[in-house]
RNA sequence: GCACGUGUAGCUCAAUUGGAUAGAGCAUCGGCCUUCGAAGCCGAGGGUUGCAGGUUCGAGUCCUGCCACGUGUGCCA
């Protein structure tokens, strides 16, 4: 504990005590041992618990209660906790003394509340949100879109710099595709509505995208039947001419020709309109700064597949340009026997310039689950060739983040009744017209603390907590699993919820202000846990830091969500059990403002972390 | 076919990354508002962690083999 900002976690406090214990009692090599301290899960077993000594004794050959009474008897945290004690197969428990709660609660009482800055000195970057500029945005962005934010607030909390990359689809086949069927539809670009532009995508899709697949199966045994093969051999010569035009066209773009290029402006700039508005909604940090799509990247491709081949990393195959992998069978191809460019060109491009010109050391990809393999080979890809390292020559880990699907009840991705996808605008229209009703009506009851407020203000709120049901119900699960997206429970506002967080939050601000106390006022007042619901609180608060940290290190926010539901819930408790303002003596009172201070800064700053806005009354 | 992922209470999900008796929310049942916000609190019931082996002081977690579901799978993105 020698730095300046002595950490408010009492676990490094423990380990540093650990350490020198284990020196001291096994010898000097084993200070550098991690002692394993971990808070206790049952308060029976105290507030904290090192567990080296069952791991350390069987390399050792020894008895782990042995070894572990061994270090307990050169430790000493009379400072801070009761003696130490062995217990089962070589736990050591520790219990904290309530005076050393207050004091570490007292270090904490900073800005950071204890979240420690990030060592590393380099920049994060992160890929989330990926709009395609020819579709309306649908649920299918807003995973990427929320958990890439919450993301990039956590590494920034941590004060390390973030780029959030949107990687626009917003180049290539698909959109000449889509101003292909927009010119042939006569549509005027300048009245070019969402709609309009998705049915053009769809119609596009339909009269473009052959089915290859379908005809080539209806040409093995059992042969379909003639009929059903001349409809799909139609359709596939349509599909073949659409196909051809959509690449004249694509042609024309890429050689800067006016008249296209001005209809892809506007087809960006509708779509584009209309996605900042979500962001919007949504309180989410993106906005124009972050795009950096494929059309971004494509003077780049050559330069790729040039290097790619000067290494020798790629090699020729069937006409087609192919990084191989000794641990698969399935290549990598990054340039077709046409001559032309894939997605894999693009993201190898982007991998490169986010390491070496960003200067990233951690590359995050927030991408759909169905990527996986994708994603494996372009990492393998950028390892192989070396971009894996930035220009002062440190590693750069490239990381993909694979969430599951949000899902329909009927356990299918989510769809509208009439099959189509569900734009996120519709979506985010519910949520806020929901948390409005909720808002508003709790409203009428006199006694409610917003109880006539303006409408204007009410519908501000409204809007933070039904957008904040729709994110804590994303952000709470672990990603990698499909979730059942489910309106009525996540904004049931009962239970395990964005606003049951909100809710003591407001909860909190209402007693500081009802009691027109200022918060800083009370810095020099002691805080001093004594009731079991007081210590469970304070406990919980100073985990916070470690949370941070964790979550950073392995990109699970849910594991900051259930932390901050867990707070909220010693919250809730200590609240009931222990009056406040009513407190019988003016110390004790003291002692559960700062209390509940300590709690709400650390409920703000969560539920910001997190891109959930915290009201002071709702 | 192959690869990857997921199986935990009636439902939706956790489980400090191998630690002590697998925990929450919803739903069900029973208590708590003339004292700081009941969007709340306290309590009860509910489990062969898909199945079978294995590794070790200890396995929901690691290994092997099955089963079920999902996703991906050479010139779309």
């Amino acid at each position: 504990m020698s730095s300046k900002t002595a950490g408010a976690d009492p676990i490094e406090l423990l380990e540093t005590a650990f350490r020198s214990a284990m020196g001291a009692a096994l010898g000097d090599e084993y200070a550098e041992t991690d002692p394993i301290i971990k808070s206790s899960q049952n308060p029976q077993f105290g507030d904290y618990q090192a567990n080296f000594a069952m791991g350390l004794a069987k390399r050792l050959g020894r008895k782990p209660r042995d070894l572990a009474q061994e270090v307990v008897d050169a430790l000493d945290l009379s400072a801070v906790a009761e003696p130490a004690e062995v217990a089962g197969p070589g736990f050591i428990n520790i219990r904290l003394k309530p005076g050393a709660l207050g004091h570490l609660l007292d270090a904490m009482d900073q800005e950071a509340l204890g979240v420690q800055p990030d060592p590393d000195p380099h920049s994060v970057a992160i890929d989330l949100c990926g709009v395609n500029v020819a579709k309306q945005m649908h649920v299918g962005h807003l995973r990427s879109t929320i958990i890439g934010d919450a993301i990039a607030r956590i590494y920034e909390r941590r004060g390390r710099k973030v780029f959030r990359e949107n990687h626009l689809g917003d180049w290539g086949l698909p959109i000449a595709m889509v101003i292909d069927q927009l010119r042939r539809a006569e549509t005027d670009l300048d009245r070019l509505t969402l709609p309009d532009l998705d049915r053009a995508y769809r119609d596009a899709q339909l009269s473009a995208r052959a089915d290859v697949r379908g005809l080539a199966r209806a040409m093995e045994p059992p042969v379909a039947g003639p009929h059903r093969r001349a409809e799909l051999e139609e359709q596939n010569a349509g599909a073949h001419e659409a196909m051809e035009n959509a690449k004249r066209t694509l042609v024309k773009l890429q050689q800067g020709d006016p008249s296209i290029r001005e209809d892809w402006e506007k087809l960006i700039r509708v779509t584009m309109d209309a996605v900042y508005e979500s962001y919007e909604l949504l309180n989410v940090r993106l906005g124009p700064a972050n795009n950096r799509g494929e059309s971004f990247f494509r003077d780049r491709l050559p330069d790729v597949i040039d290097a790619f081949v000067r290494e020798g990393v790629a090699v020729e195959d069937e006409g087609a340009l192919v990084v191989r992998f000794e641990d698969r069978d399935r290549p990598l191809l990054i340039r077709k026997s046409d001559g032309g460019f894939l997605y894999a060109t693009t993201d190898l491009a982007a991998v490169r310039f986010r390491v070496h010109d960003l200067g990233a050391t951690r590359v995050i990809y927030v991408v759909d689950a169905r990527q996986r393999d994708h994603f494996r080979d372009i990492f393998d890809a950028a390892k192989k060739i070396g971009w894996d390292r930035t220009a002062d020559g440190a590693a750069a880990e490239l990381v993909h983040i694979p969430f599951g699907s949000v899902l329909g009840e009927d356990k299918r991705p989510l769809k509208t009744r009439s099959g189509e996808n569900v734009t996120l605008r519709s979506l985010l229209v519910q949520a806020i017209e929901r948390g409005e009703k909720e808002v508003i009506s709790r409203a009428e009851d006199p006694a409610a603390p917003t109880h006539g407020a303006p409408r204007s203000e009410l519908q501000r709120i409204g809007q933070a907590v039904g957008i904040g049901a729709v994110k804590y119900a994303d952000l709470s699960n672990d990603l990698v699993r499909d979730y059942v997206f489910n309106f009525d429970r996540m904004i049931a506002f009962e239970g395990r919820t964005g606003p049951y967080l909100q809710y003591a939050h407001a909860r909190i601000c209402s007693i500081f202000a009802r009691a027109e106390i200022d918060p800083e006022s009370l810095r020099d007042r002691a805080v001093l846990p004594d009731e079991p619901e007081e210590k469970t609180l304070a406990l919980m608060l100073l985990k916070y830091g470690g949370v941070v940290d964790d979550v950073a290190r392995s990109l699970e926010p849910h594991r900051l969500c259930t932390y901050l539901y867990e707070l909220a819930d010693a919250y809730s408790s200590f609240y009931q059990k222990c009056p406040v303002l009513k407190a019988d003596e003016a110390s004790v009172r003291d002692s559960r403002l700062r209390l509940s201070d300590l709690t709400r800064r650390v409920l703000q700053d969560g539920l910001d972390l997190l891109g959930i806005e915290a009201p002071q009354r709702m």
